[in-house]
DNA sequence: TTATATATTTAAGAAAATTATATATATAAG
DNA sequence: CTTATATATATAATTTTCTTAAATATATAA
């Protein structure tokens, strides 16, 4: 895989999912945490995942808080209670496509006919 | 559902998908198909399903043939042996990918610890 | 001092999908 | 006979989303 392909649209809700399982993350932990869960497979682009954990903040379903880690600055994130309403609903969300695509992409039942 | 925020990306693999198992098919029967397998939760737009077709086209992954039923041109398509080979590959593809990202989407391991 | 890892930001461009519109026929409902 | 619905394809305009790339900055290992 590696092309990540199939990756889009999926990005916003993976990140909720993460964040309603940890208190605070930031960009480069939530990165690094995908790559490990998915053994791998999945590497987000931070050109795509900043602007979306910027957008979750504008829409108040994260907050930020910055610290000073290492003498860098590290912007943790944390889901609002309505953010976490939403992770739940996303979450179980994409649970459920998956399901249905896979039905989608089960091979048909063979006929049985033999020639 | 129905808002089909995640289909984006796979509806290509699902086109090829459904054409490896059936000699040819039309535009329209395409989407009735995915519907029927979906339970009606995956509904494609028709903006999206030909522009695919097109460019699957282009790419000498499918051959057409118009015919006139009830009056009316219908545009059947079919893979290519060219095509076949990679709908395969992308089947197998998108079902590793969906594996992996329920990989993800499992809840965290719980730690177990009592306060 | 060079490379690698950590960490964020943001702009430009490409790719992909949505929405909207157009065309055309068949058939069922009224 | 006229209207609505289903069938069927096509395509343009717009929007959304992602990739690629470039910039900035520190810590650490080689």
């Amino acid at each position: 895989m590696k092309s990540n392909e199939y990756i889009k649209g999926t990005i916003k809700t993976i990140v909720l999912k993460l964040l309603s399982e940890n208190k605070k993350m930031y960009g480069y932990e939530i990165n690094q945490r995908v790559k490990e869960l998915s053994a791998g497979e999945i590497e987000l682009t931070y050109g795509a995942l900043y602007p979306i954990l910027y957008k979750l903040e504008s829409e108040s379903l994260l907050t930020t808080q910055s610290e000073i880690v290492d003498g860098r600055v590290r912007k943790y994130y944390s889901l609002t209670p309505q953010g976490n309403e939403i992770a739940i609903e996303k979450i179980a969300e994409l649970g459920r496509f998956v399901d249905t695509l896979k039905a989608v992409l089960a091979p048909a039942p063979s006929t049985n006919f033999s020639l």
